[in-house]
Formats: C-alpha cells, structure tokens, sequence
DNA sequence: ATAAATAATGAACATTATGTTGTTTATTCA
DNA sequence: TGAATAAACAACATAATGTTCATTATTTAT
C-alpha cells in the first residue's frame, strides 16, 4: 500500500530525462556519453547507474514511455476499425498528430535525429524520391485485382509513418485535420483519383 | 596513367568488407569493434585504420557504394517519370527489387539489422499496425481533392520504401513483379478500388 | 523534531575500445 | 633484383564504461 516514491528520486530521474532529451537533440543519441547526461543533470555520474543500467536502457524506458502514451491515444479514439474505414483512419491519424504535437520535442528526438543506419534508408529514399519526382500527372484506369494482405499492411503503416516523420521534420506545415485528411483520401481513393487528372 | 591498384591493398579492403558484412548481420553495427572487424578479416588491427577513418566511415563507404549501384540501376530504366504513370512506377520498383535480389545479403545487412533510435519506429508501426489491423473491408466512394505535394511525395517513398523492407524481411514471399504490380495499383487506384469490395 | 532509512556524492579502480606513432617485415611492382 | 610500400608488431595516450565502498545529505516516518 506505501507507494511514496522518495523526492530525490524523482527529482533525479527528472533531470536525467530531461538532460537525454536535450542532448539527443543537440548531439545525437550515439555521441552522449553517461558523464555528458550527469553533467547536463547537475548529478554524480554514479547516481545515473542507480537509476538506469545503461544507455540504451535509459533509451528504451524513455521509449516505452511515450509509446504508451500513443497507445492511450489510439485507445481512446472511440472506434474500432473492423469494418475498416475512411474516415476512421483519418480520425485515428488525426488524434495521433494531436497527440504529437503536445509532445513535440520528445518526437523530434526520437523520431528526426540521424542515427546509424537509419540514414542509409534516408539516403536510398532521396534516391527513389528523385526518380518519382520526375512525376507529374497520370493517367486515369480503375479495376479490381488480388492484393497481399501483408502488403497492404506494410504499405499502409510505413506511409502513414513516413507522412507522420514529415509533417514532424517539417515543423507541421499543415494541420493535423488537412494532413489526415489528405493522407486518408490518399489511401482510400489512390494517386490518380485524388491527386491527378480524373 | 597509371591507375594499378595495390592487389594488398585490393585483397585488405575485400577481407575487411566481407567481415564487416557479416558482423552487421551476426552482432548488429553498434556492437562491432574494430578488433573484431580485423580478426575476422584476418588483418592487423592498424591495417583497417590504412584504409578507413573508423567505423562510421567504413559504414558510409559500403553505403555509399550500394547506394550508387541503385542509382544505375534507376538510371538504367529507360523510362523517365515525366509525365507520371503507373505502369513506369510499376517498371522502375520491379528493377529496384531485382536489384535487391542479387544483393540480398547486403541489404539484408543494411535494412533489417535493428540499430538505435530507429526500433522506436518500428514499435511505434506495430502500435499503428494493430489499430489498422482491425480493418476489415472498406466501402466505397470517389471524388477529386487538392492534396499537398509534398505530402503526396512522402506518403509514396515511404510506402515503397516500407514495401521494399517488408520483402526483403520476409525473405522475398512474392516475385519482384508481383509485389511492383500490386504496389502500383495500389498507389494508383487506392485501397478501397484495389483491395476492398465494390 | 528527531532518528532511521536511503539517495546521492566522491574517489578509486579494472576493463575495454579507440586512434596514433614508430620500427620491422613482407609483398608487390616495374 | 631493387625500390616502393603495404602490412605487421609493439607500445602508448586517451577516453568511456561500469563497479566498489566509505561518506554526506536529504527524505521519510515516528
């Protein structure tokens, strides 16, 4: 039943996260080291170990933090996807970029700093983004055919991930409703019924 | 004139290369030490510092080198995206994959070997993933929208790029072909025209 | 208000990886 | 075969990690 959690030590871990936070943007996750989060703390190098294992440890709590917050989120949304959707979709995406847009320097840490290899998928993506950029209107068709589930699974959550990161990197250039709203029609009714020529 | 390389040298960068590849795979990038890169190559620790600065700089050769091989293979599609169609989308993710296909232990190396900040994405996909897995079968509509640029571009390089790892993750589950077609219709006439009923 | 509990400090230490500098040995090239 | 140079070998300075232990300070609970 006693639950008090001593002062200190939510003072420390405090300052420990919001030291990480800091850094991560200033520097990058890779180049912090435990002295540089004490230092920005304002506590003993050792006091960190009481509290954190490691590094990556402290990374992975700061992590499961803020994803439980978005599985609040998505929790709350009053909605069940089955049946699937437009406007769901866009409902959902919206309550997560609202969610985002509260917390927007957690995600920017986490979600816009280089890091490892990470970058080679940025760089193979400017690639491909060069050549599609070549683009500019379609042509119109419409059919019906089989589709991997799998695939349009993947398809879906990487670009919805990939329009989240942008809007993010991007200082949210549009709101939260336009970009999900965008992003849902996208979806549902595809490049050439949305965004080309009829 | 002279343009003889060094066979040592040729036989050293090789050796190293080759360890390095299977060590990303084996351990992961970050937890590779330059010993373990010159053991495995059967070379003096100093030997790698002759060719390379540090790890980071071995990472980004080898990147950089595959990276360029994409690009010819892009370049080599003798298609150009202006004016957009599908079926050019279609041709030019089919090369790329074929591509993938006679480097699979590359990318393998390279896009699925978890690494830092960038497993927080991946959790935070498979958060999104179960929402969305909810969905069943969409219900149909049509219309004309105006749709950020910029967005449109995201939401594709990020959808192909998802793609793309979601195959080379899954061992290559489709033929090339398959996955390109299906992906560019996706794109093209959207979910509920493509995958759902209607 | 005070005593007991415990968090934080400070210093020391072993360990491991990095990157550098010479010298020596072996291989390649011409 | 001799000159050039890559690779090996050894030694070193530096920096970060993670642990230990005794001491100090703060918090909690009585």
């Amino acid at each position: 039943m006693n639950k008090k959690v001593d002062l200190r030590i939510l003072r420390t871990k405090q300052s420990i996260r919001k030291a990480f936070y800091e850094l991560i943007q200033e520097k990058g996750y890779e180049a912090i080291t435990i002295q540089d989060i004490a230092d920005r703390a304002v506590i003993n190098r050792n006091t960190f170990y009481l509290h954190y294992e490691n590094k990556p440890d402290l990374l992975h709590t700061c992590m499961d933090e803020l994803l439980s917050e978005v599985k609040n989120v998505i929790v709350q949304c009053p909605i069940n996807m089955n049946p699937f959707s437009i406007s769901k979709l866009e409902t959902v995406m919206q309550a997560i970029l609202e969610h985002i847009s509260r917390n927007t320097s957690f995600y920017q840490a986490m979600l816009i700093q280089e890091n490892r290899i990470h970058p080679f998928r940025e760089k193979m993506e400017n690639i491909i983004k060069e050549k599609l950029n070549e683009g500019g209107n379609p042509a119109a068709g419409k059919s019906s055919f089989v589709i991997s589930k799998e695939l349009l699974l993947e398809y879906l959550v990487s670009s919805f991930m990939g329009v989240i990161i942008w809007w993010i990197k991007n200082d949210q250039p549009l709101p939260a409703s336009e970009v999900s709203s965008q992003f849902s029609r996208l979806v549902a009714y595809g490049r050439l019924n949305v965004a080309g020529i009829e």
